[in-house]
RNA sequence: GGCCCGUUCGUCUAUCGGUUAGGACAUCUGGUUUUCAACCAGGCAAGAGGGGUUCGACUCCCCUACGGGCUGCCA
């Protein structure tokens, strides 16, 4: 319904990659429309043109892809909407909750120092141009104030936080257009999200002072003010707020590192936000229980365990189309060499025997080394061992009676079972240096699916290999 | 410095005045097993500290400590 529809929107500003806070962030606003049949828009806050590159906006659009994150519409960018951001500017002039401030940055800057000099803790500068007579103005550049209220206080009714107050003497008549006649961030937000609809403002609780700001400017142009949910910010393992100092920091990060997406989103999802005991879900159903109520109000430390742990389950449900799609897009991401067509349709058959062994993608490869290597098998230190002398004349006396059976898991199970009873010894004994003949591994999957998987003629042939 | 926000097991969290403070990850023990993973059973483990309010506080209020944020003609 259109008099209801929830807007919400991410808004990044493209200096650099986008962080896994940020990616959180996106997540929470798209999984608060998607699960309403609201809108999820995107915005590039470029107006700072130093720090702004399209490289960065290409590499948050990447990373927002990656994540499974879709917005509605065109991508809006905030610098192009520079003249609507002076217009609405000169209006709150015209209305009267703006004026123009002739003061100097210099003068400003002076006039900090010379109060903090004085002890001032916290100057805050006001503007003489504030009630003067435009008679007096001189020709010289200006700045657009906005005519805060000098005293009262401002309230922020934020689903997250609660009601927080802000003393409005401790704001100042902030600027809402700059000399150049450029507009800054506190103005360009409230004509951006007031303009593109937006309904709820979901954000880094770093924005939270500003938000009593920016709400001044709603009123000024009498504006509806949206709803407020300041989310906290993410730490790292140590508590400390996450910097590079912790390692990944970027989704691409963990694209590289071999998460998938879906895993990233579930524990991104749980990372500061809980519906009940709600641990693994898929993201049809997070967009059905995802709430403004359930996230928390303290931040939340980046576990890679659990991280892990949910992948694994994510990895496992995962239909196998997706899983080998995902997968293909890991090893790009991580600059490992793609598969071949024959690897790649070995791994497709492998995939049900190694899909529940594995937590990522790197893990899933590991596990299906035994389909994607080829002849010879050079095993590890652990397989080495398992292969010795005795083990060897084993295999040696197998390999024949593979030769004219039935490829099934029973029959294999048969002859094994013979084998090892023959050998007077158990199962397990057999089965050890089986793997180390066929992956060249002691972890492995079952030795009959990687036997069934490969097939009798390599399965024989690595035998012969390594019991030569 | 000032202002704002936060603080439950090691970690993510449930609890919305009355619970043996629950779940998940991690960890430990046992079981199952063809190695690994998984799985099953069980264990260890928490309300930062101090004052109030109340018959009763993890829950409400105040103070302290600690953590974070904001304090630009950056976003």
């Amino acid at each position: 319904m259109a008099d209801s529809q929830i807007v919400t929107r991410f808004a990044p500003s493209p200096t650099g990659y986008l962080h896994i806070g940020g990616g959180r962030t996106a997540l929470f606003n798209w999984l608060f429309a998607r699960g309403r049949g609201g809108k999820f828009l995107l915005r590039i806050e470029d107006t700072d043109r130093e720090r702004s590159t399209p490289e960065a906006t290409a590499a948050i659009l990447q990373g927002l892809t990656w994540l499974g994150l879709d917005w509605d519409g065109e991508v809006v960018s905030q610098f192009d909407r520079a003249p609507r951001h002076a217009e609405v500017a000169h209006e709150m002039l015209t209305r009267g909750t703006a004026y123009k401030c002739f003061s100097t940055a210099a003068e400003i800057e002076a006039f900090r120092e010379a109060e903090k000099a004085r002890g001032v803790s916290y100057p805050v500068f006001l503007s003489p141009w504030r009630d003067a007579d435009p008679i007096t103005y001189p020709d010289a550049p200006y700045v657009i104030r906005m005519k805060a209220p000098r005293t009262g206080e401002t309230l922020i009714d934020d689903k997250v936080q609660g009601t927080v107050t802000i003393q409005n003497a401790t704001l100042d008549d902030m600027i809402v257009l700059r000399s150049d006649g450029t507009p800054t961030y506190m103005l360009a937000v409230v004509v951006d999200d007031h303009d593109m609809g937006v309904t709820h403002v979901i954000r880094g609780d770093d924005h939270l002072n500003n938000a009593a700001r920016q709400q001044m400017v709603y009123d000024a142009m009498g504006w509806a003010v949206p709803v407020w949910a300041h989310i906290p910010l993410i730490h790292g393992p140590d508590g400390k707020k996450l910097s590079k100092r912790h390692g990944a920091t970027g989704v691409h990060d963990y694209q590289a590192m071999g998460y998938p997406a879906a895993g990233m989103r579930n524990y991104l999802t749980r990372l500061g936000w809980a519906h009940g005991d709600a641990e693994i879900f898929t993201t049809d159903e997070a967009k059905k229980i995802f709430d403004l109520e359930g996230i928390g109000r303290s931040p939340a430390r980046l576990d890679f365990k659990k991280l892990e742990n949910v992948c694994g389950h994510h990895i496992a449900m995962m239909p196998d189309a997706a899983l080998l799609q995902e997968l293909q897009g890991y090893l790009a991401a991580a600059g490992r060499s793609a598969l071949t067509e024959g690897q790649y349709d070995l791994l497709a058959k492998a995939l049900y025997c190694v899909k529940d062994r594995a937590k990522t993608f790197p893990e899933l490869i590991e596990k299906a080394r035994f389909a994607l290597t080829s002849r010879p098998i050079v095993p590890d230190e652990a397989a080495a061992k398992a292969l010795d002398s005795v083990s060897r004349g084993i295999l040696k006396s197998l390999t024949p009676r593979l030769q004219n059976v039935s490829w099934t898991k029973d029959a294999l199970e048969s002859i094994l079972n013979d084998v090892a009873a023959e050998n007077g010894i158990g199962f397990g004994k057999l089965a050890q240096p089986l793997r180390a003949a066929l992956a060249g591994r002691s972890a492995t999957p079952s030795v009959f699916d990687m036997m069934l998987v490969i097939g009798q003629d390599e399965t024989i042939a690595r035998l012969k290999e390594a019991s030569a």
